[in-house]
DNA sequence: GGTTTCGCCTGCGGGC
DNA sequence: TGCCCGCAGGCGAAAC
């Protein structure tokens, strides 16, 4: 399940490697994983042969290569893409696989197919350049550009809960449900509250924590927590052993030493220390 | 128009 | 043993 940090090692791993290089060959093996393609496999392949790759970006959750033609080769890998550098490996997920002018393959595979390849423009939004199918998302926490009180402002006019924004890229973007829970759990707010019962300190010390956490889990290569998350070179990082909140259910709070609790949230599992977070009172008609 | 729910996918593990 | 079901969850369309 890759969120901010896990994707930023995939950009990281891509720019020192493709960087320069030429695409010589596309086979799409899967086309649901070119779906967002709008014009098509074909499309795709054609298009891309013989681009030079002139550089790598992302934004959130969405990573991408820039083409010396001026457009983007857009990356999302979903819950479990894979971009692998190497010999294309014998894999019955293998959904996508290019070979660069060095010999080497670009491989993508996908487990569960959310995630997906497709071309695109590129589009200036409030001056910085990204694919056209990015404009809508959020800078992300770790942008040198993002503007922390901008986003203090805009959840404090949410009548909503507060991790449901959390998870809103188009407020923030990168953090997943993994980071939202370490982030509350860190900052001791319960995910149910509403944003804009929070204060300004509050939500802007919510926002650091998910910087912060987001920063440690990238300088120990990422979380794996279920093993599907991987760098370029097929490696799990090591974050997963550093969770305070996720998966932790039944287990002692490591700040008061309470059982973790994990309830069902938007179709997924919040896991909170009922003492640190606790829950609000529930609303009244 | 803001907010919330649902469907898309596959593999795994638990229960029967 | 084998089947069914629930779960994992990012995203965008659809519903509310």
């Amino acid at each position: 399940m890759p969120e901010l940090p896990e994707v930023e090692v995939v950009r990281r791993g891509l720019d020192a490697h493709v960087t320069g290089k030429a695409i010589t060959a596309v086979r799409v093996h899967h086309p649901r994983a070119v779906r967002r393609h709008e014009a098509g496999p074909a499309d795709l392949t054609a298009r891309l042969l013989g681009m030079r790759i002139t550089g790598t970006g992302r934004r959130g959750k969405y990573l991408w290569l820039t083409l010396d033609d001026g457009s983007a080769l857009v990356v999302h890998l979903g819950m479990s893409g894979q971009m692998l550098l190497g010999p294309i490996p014998k894999e019955d997920h293998l959904r996508i696989a290019a070979l660069l002018d060095d010999g080497t393959a670009l491989s993508f595979v996908d487990q569960r197919t959310f995630g997906g390849w497709l071309l695109a423009d590129m589009v200036t939004v409030d001056g910085t350049d990204v694919p056209v199918p990015v404009a809508h998302v959020a800078r992300d926490p770790l942008d040198p550009r993002f503007d922390r009180d901008a986003v203090v402002k805009v959840l404090r006019g949410k009548h909503s809960e507060i991790k449901r924004q959390l998870l809103d890229q188009t407020v923030v973007s990168g953090i997943g449900n993994i980071y939202a829970d370490e982030a509350l759990w860190r900052a001791k707010v319960n995910g149910a509250r509403l944003a804009e019962s929070l204060t300004k300190p509050k939500l802007a010390e919510i926002l650091d924590h998910a910087a912060d956490v987001m920063r440690d889990a990238l300088g120990q290569g990422g979380t794996s927590f279920d093993s599907l998350y991987v760098n370029v070179n097929g490696e799990s990082g090591y974050f997963d052993r550093s969770l305070d909140a996720y998966g932790r259910e039944g287990e002692p709070c490591r700040r008061c030493g309470a059982i973790m609790r994990r309830e069902k949230f938007m179709n997924r599992s919040s896991f909170y220390c009922p003492r640190c977070q606790p829950r609000p009172r529930v609303r009244r008609a």
